[in-house]
DNA sequence: TATGAATGAGGATTCATTCAT
DNA sequence: TATGAATGAATCCTCATTCAT
């Protein structure tokens, strides 16, 4: 009969407070990165819980401990996605607003070559249908979008503007994965000029939907007049 | 579907294989509806056979003796969507570029606000990450981009070009998502208009790719010189 | 419409009696030889009907017509085996009985030799558990020892003997499963020298289950007194 | 089952570990038994995964997390009898062969008569046409009748005795079947005898099938001679 | 006689989640 | 905090059988 002393009588202080806490992190961690790496791949119902834990070499139960479900560590590693876009986004404040939007874009497409797998989940359905997994990411995008509108002195709350910048994020998502596909690495430069066109003519859409949306200072911020 | 060689030649030539044959094609098509119904909510893998063959008050069984599996009948009803989509963009050959092209936006548009489920779904996740099933899709809309190209008098073959056409798609989806979502049904025309600006700044970005396309003759066609 | 006139009043008098009773006896005999063939390789329960009425080119429909069901075919099959096996054991009458025993056992060989697949299926749980499968062949097996038996002087019927004829038959089959397995058609005849020599052993063996039957005449008859 | 690497060195060194371990292995060996009693009865395809479950009184999830599949655990169950085989044929080391041959043939009867059923299973179609099943208890047999060969002085890999100690095995399972079917518990030694005279029979059977190999020691040995 | 559309019971398997240890 | 045994709902798919034509 094994003998169980029925709550062992922690003698030895706290030392083991800190490390249990420090694991505790790091067990999150791992799950969350293994998560990634699982759903980079392949869509929600199709990842079983197991083969995360056992990629991140726990047990399986933790999910539940940490993320009280399958769905919880799935939006918990899109939030980490999105936190991580939010920092790819943080362009240094210099330099002429054109400068920072080139910038932006170049870090952004960087970001998409350095974790392609994430990439084309996001842009290739990995999101499935269900709403709130949509919401983390569509955050993230229009925030830099918006940021965009700022940067260039509009108003990024503006209707008109605000669908048209939604089909300047939808053209630049497809642009990706259609460079990412045909993989040349070369040529970034000449892309963001292609693209800057497709944000020129974002704003140039705007105000055909709203003739009172004056763009022209915009477009010359951006050298696009 | 196990071939019959040398079947021993039904002499009675009989035509009351043609009730029972329409029958069956009867029986497949309200399978297909009901898939498209089912897979316009939910994603392929949340949808269960049984719910498709109970709208489609038939046994479940027909859904593998028709198209052989769960994922046969996906396909079979995408391939339906597609063909649908190739009937909206096959514009009336008629009028000037610009006008035809115009039409066809516009017809995609009134596709997409009679479907808006099926639009939800093919823009929003639905697809899941099958890449049979964003085959089909993808072949429909690059078909839809490379007639417009061709309408300008352009190579749809282009590298460059083909690049900013999937662009070109991605802003024109995302802006139909939005259109949908915030249904403003009316102001149809200056949407259309706003695309237009989209459509140019593909061909501008194409020759910013590849300097030695000449785009010139597009954009007057296109009117945006 | 069709037109379907009830009853199509056939006056071409006969004709085409016999050549449908010919043609269904046909169906019948492709029905069964496509059934063993599928059965000779795989157990009842992982064969579907379909196949069966695939290979011989006839709607599945008519394997119920004809016998009622699936087990009705193929336990039909196995009595098609089990009255070839008679044939075969069916040894021209003329010799000693040493010299017919032998015969038998080469023509029985002969057709396990030819029939691999089939031999195969009998002794390699082919028959699976279902009684009366088990019957048509055991039946067939008897009658080819109880014959030995006979050609011996002895009574087939006779307890003791009974079970030694029994294990004679398994003695036989074994062998046949591994000189098939390891194929060396050479050597038939010292291969049937050595079951001679299992023969007598059962003859003896019953001997001693019942000391009171006398198989003296029947050893020497054999040649191994 | 996925490997764990570096499993976070769980420190508190617990025995909790064990009791766990045994209730799993006990699940285990229910499922085992239960599974071994359905399939004695019926054959694999016939017998379905929740009734092994329920008789075992067992979640039938846990068929699949502990063997795989269902036949998995049909394989495990056949694993298990063939280890009882060896168990059975283990004969203590001690007199003379023809003794210890005896003693191995009353054991392995005995344990048929104990196990009615699986026997029956074994020699009457249970094993179906799985060859991996078949192996698993070719093997034990095959174990069996070398160790015999091995006892007279033969040398089990001779490629006519081979042949012929794989008849003998045909011979003493069918006379096991035919005796459990007309269950005459009395006459155990007497059919002892007769199979004795079966052993001696193979062996001289398979000096008919190679002339050169020399069976008479082991006939004088096994007192036939 | 022949066809194959239609049925639906039945079964193996997966997997998120719970919970005792 | 960590484990993994246990549960059982849910689902896809197979297939024998029926039957209208």
């Amino acid at each position: 009969m094994p003998t169980k002393p029925t709550k062992p009588t922690k003698p030895p202080a706290r030392p083991p407070v800190l490390p249990r806490k420090a694991q505790a992190d790091a067990t999150r961690r791992r799950l969350i990165a293994a998560a990634l790496e699982a759903f980079a791949t392949r869509s929600f119902d199709t990842v079983a819980v197991h083969e995360i834990a056992d990629a991140a070499a726990v047990a399986h139960g933790l999910v539940f401990h940490y993320f009280g479900s399958k769905r919880g560590l799935y939006l918990e590693a899109l939030r980490d996605v999105a936190r991580q876009l939010a920092d790819v986004h943080a362009v240094p404040a210099a330099d002429a607003p054109a400068v920072r939007i080139r910038a932006l874009l170049k870090r952004h497409m960087g970001f998409m070559r350095r974790h392609r797998k994430i990439a084309l989940h996001l842009f290739r359905g990995g999101l499935g249908t269900d709403p709130e997994a949509w919401q983390i990411i569509d955050e993230a995008r229009q925030r830099a979008t918006a940021w965009i509108a700022v940067e260039l002195g509009l108003d990024p709350g503006h209707r008109a503007l605000r669908l048209m910048l939604r089909a300047l994020a939808g053209a630049i998502d497809e642009a990706t994965v259609h460079w990412l596909a045909h993989s040349r690495s070369a040529g970034l430069d000449s892309l963001i000029d292609a693209l800057i066109e497709m944000v020129a003519a974002a704003l140039r859409g705007a105000a055909r939907l709203d003739p009172t949306l004056d763009v022209g200072g915009a477009l010359r911020a951006l050298g696009m007049d």
